[in-house]
DNA sequence: ATAGGCCTGGAC
DNA sequence: GTCCAGGCCTAT
């Protein structure tokens, strides 16, 4: 369950289970997970220490004590969960960390695409990134920077991470439903008045999930007709207009959206267009 | 721009 | 069985 939000929460579980410790040992229990930790890789962390957990976009980096790092990427699938000492590992645990204190940190990944490499000191893990979704960088004066060369549909734009980071394809339809704007119009040709609705939209689809985890990590009874107004709702009534979700495909991945709210941007309140006079 | 690959599991 | 999946990389 990996985009922004849900990688932030993911690196909380991890920081309150491993931040400040010692690595006793990590064993990579699935073949294509060596392909990042070899054994030879593995093997060398035993002994180092978690300094610091971070996340930037839907990255984590592990600071460990002796300079190197780890680089961490849940893909689709991906998510960390805590491990009591002598508890059961969880179903899909494909790489556990075992911590000096018999704690332990497994990263649970039915599908195996996500990783973990490690990196030698002074050489930084991260691509290079847009800026963070949720941050005051990511604003109507860089998103529209950034999409200046883009001829692309906005909604592909949003999944670029080069663009802004942390938004997959959820709350990439979330946001420009809450923005009224059509994912298929191309990036470059957005005003004003879309950027900023754009920008508006990505917050508060990702504000909603970050300030109310307990409604979007595997609550029970908490269905997705809370979490998302249009994500995977094809064919049932928008939530503003009451039109049915119609689904697209772009990029060879499913974009949901209301015709019907798209062809009538917002006038009255919320971010308003100016300057398009005569 | 599009297809294919990486992997597994759930829905149909 | 087939299709699809909250990601990203490479090749064409």
């Amino acid at each position: 369950m990996p985009e922004l939000p849900e990688v932030e929460y993911a690196a909380s579980v991890a920081r309150r289970v491993a931040e400040g410790k010692r690595i006793g040992s990590v064993e990579v229990l699935h073949a294509a997970q060596r392909r990042g930790l070899p054994p030879r890789a593995s093997r060398s962390l035993a002994g180092d220490g978690i300094a610091r957990i971070e996340r930037r976009g839907k990255y984590q980096v592990f600071r460990l004590t002796s300079g190197r790092s780890l680089l961490v990427h849940f893909r689709m699938t991906g998510d960390w969960a805590a491990v009591q000492p002598g508890g059961e590992l969880p179903a899909h645990t494909r790489i556990l960390f075992r911590l000096e204190d018999g704690a332990a940190l497994a990263l649970v990944d039915s599908r195996a695409l996500g990783g973990i490499t490690l990196y030698p000191p002074d050489i930084d893990p991260l691509p290079d990134l847009g800026p963070e979704a949720n941050s005051a960088d990511f604003n109507d004066a860089t998103l529209a920077d950034a999409l200046r060369t883009r001829r692309v549909p906005i909604k592909v734009a949003l999944l670029d991470q080069g663009v802004v980071a942390g938004v997959g394809n959820i709350y990439a339809s979330e946001a420009l439903w809450y923005a009224r704007v059509d994912p298929r119009r191309p990036a470059n040709a957005l005003g004003p008045a879309e950027l900023r609705a754009v920008v508006t939209g990505v917050k508060r689809a990702l504000g909603k999930a970050l300030e109310h985890p307990e409604r979007y990590y595997g609550a029970d009874g908490v269905s997705d007709a809370v979490r998302f107004n249009v994500y995977d709702r094809e064919g049932k009534g928008c939530r503003r207009c009451r039109s049915p979700i119609v689904r697209v495909t772009q990029g060879a991945r499913s974009t949901y959206w209301c015709a019907e709210c798209a062809s009538h941007p917002k006038r009255a309140t919320g971010s308003r267009s100016r300057g398009t006079t005569a």
